[in-house]
RNA sequence: GGAGAGGUGGCCGAGUGGUCGAAGGCACCAGAUUGCUAAUCUGGCGUACUCUUACCGGGUACCGAGGGUUCGAAUCCCUCCCUCUCCGCCA
């Protein structure tokens, strides 16, 4: 949610800067209307109340049979009040679902663009290697080593699902031990298991909802949303409170499986495991002072940079342009491997600040000052990285000739050891 | 799922339908006092919106959430949510 003083007091600036991301400023001339009725409205409640509050006082302490003339004009007012809290009720309703639909602002230095085509790559590490064989994309490499069984997946939950088996497995579950170890002993965050299924408020608070409810998955009977990333629950961890200053920066990581329709993508990256209804994730989450937000997505990008690096695999930073921020993204970089089977670079990793974006929709604030008026915090997430795709990565970038895989050496500790998967025993 | 108890400020805890934003205590902050620590005394000590706005000060809302009764609700009624205890069921 944007601040709604700063769309009162500077809509023209709103207006220009969501222009960037590609939205029109309709709904904030809208907003501003709904918010200027609203005001108006507020201060004559107030001072309704403030009558009826200071006149039932004295009707109190009146004798009981001069109370009966004073009650009808009493109740008249009563019944004006009622009237004005349900129209004070309506109004705030629609301000607020507009206020809900408006994403964030950029942040300026975001270079503006319309699509993913003006998005810039700021840097790369590692060169992809000169193969002298063809490379395998990973769904043959998968099959033939018995280590992705996308048939059977296809059985169980159909398209889109797939099994990982045996040494698949436990390169996934390597993966995540690796990143959780390296986010935790030595990159200082706080590691969280939290709920997977999570309510209406909460999906809310970071804005995955109302907006993009059609790609969340929900359960009618209990009314509960399956998180579409750990960024939904870290997120709203601290909704409602104040933390003390003193605790911020607050970093916290999990590693959760995600849930996701799917829908926009329909038709695209179908083979493989690129984009599946569910997979898993190492997430990131911070919480910082606002005037340190973004310094604190440089960071957080170079956590999860760390990540390709000891794995050995080429990577790159890409800065999306305003047009490819998502809806609560105030400025975001994306990593992308090099995936040598599929020819593609992979986005394995998205980091994003949110500023005060999700914190004043999950009401999350500090106190600056000691005994100073509360603010709200920044927040940022980013993926340590998406498991899927780092997947991908290592098998298609550890590839050999005769269609083995060689395990990364970070990995090794995490795999009893072993160097090398190459096929075995298959379901 | 059944039965019962309960949800009040950072915490504990009082609260006959009106003078309750809410006693009291703890914690915390400031000042005073005091060889240090501690103790004692005095004052302060929720959030948000709003009026005046430099300051002081004022108004309104919020006592789990939402409805209702009433001139007036933390207090009465209804619905829901949550917590605790007992029983049942279960990974």
């Amino acid at each position: 949610m944007l601040d709604i003083k700063l769309i009162r007091e500077r809509a023209d600036y709103v207006k220009a800067e969501l222009s960037r991301a590609g939205v029109n400023g309709t709904e904030i001339d809208a907003i501003i209307a709904c918010d200027a009725e609203r005001r108006r409205l507020q201060f004559e409640l107030d001072e309704l109340r403030a009558r009826r509050t200071r006149e039932s006082k004295e009707l109190g302490r009146l004798a009981p049979e001069a109370r009966e003339v004073r009650r009808a004009e009493m109740r008249e007012l009563g019944e004006r009040i009622t009237a004005g809290e349900r129209r004070m009720a309506e109004i705030e309703q629609r301000l607020t679902d507009l206020m809900l639909s408006v994403r964030n602002l950029p942040r300026p230095y975001v270079p503006t663009g319309s699509s993913e085509a003006d998005n810039r790559v700021v840097r790369q590490e590692g060169e992809p290697a000169k193969l002298d064989f063809q490379p395998l994309p990973h769904w043959e490499l998968g099959e033939r080593l018995g280590i992705i069984d996308f048939e059977r997946g296809v059985k169980l939950s159909g398209t889109r699902f797939y099994l990982l088996t045996g040494m698949g497995a436990q390169l996934e579950r390597a993966l995540i031990a690796f990143m959780l170890d390296l986010k935790t002993r030595e990159q200082s965050y706080l590691e969280v298991a939290p709920p997977l299924m999570v309510t209406t408020e909460t999906a809310t608070s970071t804005g995955h909802l109302p907006k993009n409810a059609d790609t969340m998955y929900h359960d009618a009977e209990d009314d509960f949303w399956f998180i579409p990333t750990a960024e939904v629950p870290l997120t709203s961890i601290y909704r409602g409170e104040i933390l003390d200053a003193e605790r911020l920066p607050i970093y916290l990581t999990a590693y959760t499986p995600c849930f996701r329709r799917e829908r926009m993508s329909a038709g695209r990256d179908v083979r493989g495991i690129k984009r599946g209804h569910q997979f898993d994730k190492v997430e990131m989450v911070k919480l910082v002072r606002p005037e340190t937000s973004d310094e604190e997505l440089q960071l957080l990008v170079e956590d999860a940079c760390e990540v390709c690096r000891r794995l050995e695999i080429p990577f790159r930073v890409v800065q999306l342009c305003t047009g490819d921020l998502s809806f609560a993204s105030a400025a975001t970089y994306d990593i992308e491997m090099w995936a040598p089977g599929i020819g593609e670079w992979l986005e394995v990793s998205s980091c994003s600040n949110c500023t005060d974006f999700q914190m004043r929709r999950a009401n999350i604030r500090y106190r600056p000052h000691r005994g100073g008026k509360t603010e709200f915090v920044h927040a940022l997430n980013g993926s340590g990285l998406g498991l899927p795709r780092t997947l991908i990565a290592v098998l298609e970038n550890y590839q050999q000739p005769d269609g083995s895989v060689v395990i990364p050496k970070v990995l090794r500790p995490y795999m009893n050891g072993a160097e090398l998967i190459r096929a075995g025993a298959r379901l």
